[in-house]
DNA sequence: ATCAGGAATTGATATAGATCAAATTTAGAC
DNA sequence: GTCTAAATTTGATCTATATCAATTCCTGAT
């Protein structure tokens, strides 16, 4: 655990078994010997407040950490300066992969919002379940697929590329058994204009104009409702 | 393997220890008993002419591979048709992870030139050598974290983005042992816009200002001398 | 060696989104 | 509840790069 989430609570634990996570974590064709194994490798549970630190970049790597419940966002410091977020985790993602292959990280990771995570030991891991790997692998080659994602969106339109961050995210918590229809944007329009590659005026001239257009409604700066998914989807997937 | 991949030839087999690529593919920290393990869970090795297909988009996963020698290319086919190009694969680069968290490739590899890759068989390697899966966790990481770096790389101007282009070839194939200030850069203009998010006469007025301004020599198109190596870095790293 | 079709270059113009600037709203600290 | 700084919105320009178009240059096939 880095210097900088000293601040960390532990809280009550809860093992892997009864997780409400379940399948969206690691725990997938795991028999229930290995899911037990499985806790002893992983410490439950580290809580962290919006905007605390849970590692910085050109830290060491030490652990992997699974997102319990809350968000976070990733980012990299800029040479010029400012910081760009590259992605935010739900519930059920896995992060750290960043820092594996030069161990040391090559981006921070901060919770948008009161979060908890589950620490995972790497090598403790290796040890008491080696066929764990592999569901490991498949989380890395995941976040691999999502950031192909957001790549090969960057030659879309600024209005494309907020329509599918909203979907996305619309979609990710569906699958989280939470709202999909409403929920919180998490990030400021400059936080988002540095995901999506696009100034916070951008930003915000699109997000007004899907309410215009009656597809969204906004309430509060950050809490978007989606009114006409259909709409949504149309934007994006007919003409090219 | 792919079907699309039957004309491939099985070369005449070398083992993971006698390979040149040595601590560049995945034999790092593996003892020598590992690395003839290894060799068992390898096949050694696969031929591919320029243009031919490892494997195509959609298709099932079966293996991972190691990039032997000469160089490939992944794809990724849009929705409006055309292929837009993810990037390029060097000698002891691993392919492969785009297919594991869903069994389906969500891209197309394809080789740039003749070349030979070796064919990892995942779960033989898990029986065999449980230890090296961190290495493989490490290849994985490797490839999102180089994947971010052309991400962060588009909010850069596009002569910002070839000079950081050709630099990261440079040093990738000075990791490699081989000459840095020379080299074919295996994509056509368009192939090369895809990558960086450019148009095709963007890139070709840019590599020509280059050109003009005595930081590269271009021959025959595709072949770039590097002749400024320190004014390429000052284009990039000086002023934001 | 010739030829044809694709790739690259070069120039002219259009435009999406950046930038600059100013007013307004919001949220956190006291 | 008030205050203050930051976030957001809105409007007016500017510009880098896309787009369109016309040659020219390669390369591979015959």
């Amino acid at each position: 655990m880095n210097t900088a989430a000293k601040s960390l609570f532990r809280e009550l634990s809860i093992s892997c078994k009864d997780c409400g996570l379940g399948e969206l974590c690691i725990p997938r064709d795991l028999n229930q010997v290995d899911i037990d194994r499985l806790d002893d490798s992983v410490s439950h549970t580290l809580l962290l407040h919006t905007g605390e630190i849970l590692y910085k970049q050109d830290s060491p790597f030490e652990s992997l950490y699974a997102v319990k419940s809350g968000s976070v966002k990733i980012s990299t410091s800029q040479e010029g300066g400012g910081d760009t977020v590259m992605g935010i985790y739900l519930p059920g993602e896995i992060i750290g992969f960043d820092g594996l292959s030069s161990e040391h990280h090559q981006c921070t990771v901060s919770a948008l919002e009161t979060s908890s995570l589950c620490e995972i030991f790497l090598d403790d891991l290796q040890k008491n379940i080696p066929t764990i790997f592999k569901q490991l692998l498949k989380h890395a080659s995941k976040s691999i697929n999502q950031t192909t994602d957001v790549f090969s969106a960057n030659k879309l339109s600024a209005e494309k590329r907020l329509v599918l961050f909203l979907l996305d995210l619309s979609k990710r918590y569906q699958q989280r058994g939470y709202v999909h229809t409403e929920f919180n944007l998490l990030l400021t329009r400059s936080e988002l204009g540095d995901l999506l590659d696009l100034t916070p005026e951008t930003v915000s001239r699109g997000l007004r104009k899907l309410e215009r257009n009656g597809l969204i409604a906004i309430q509060n700066l950050r809490y978007i409702k989606i009114i006409d998914l259909d709409g949504l989807g149309a934007l994006v997937d007919i003409e090219k």
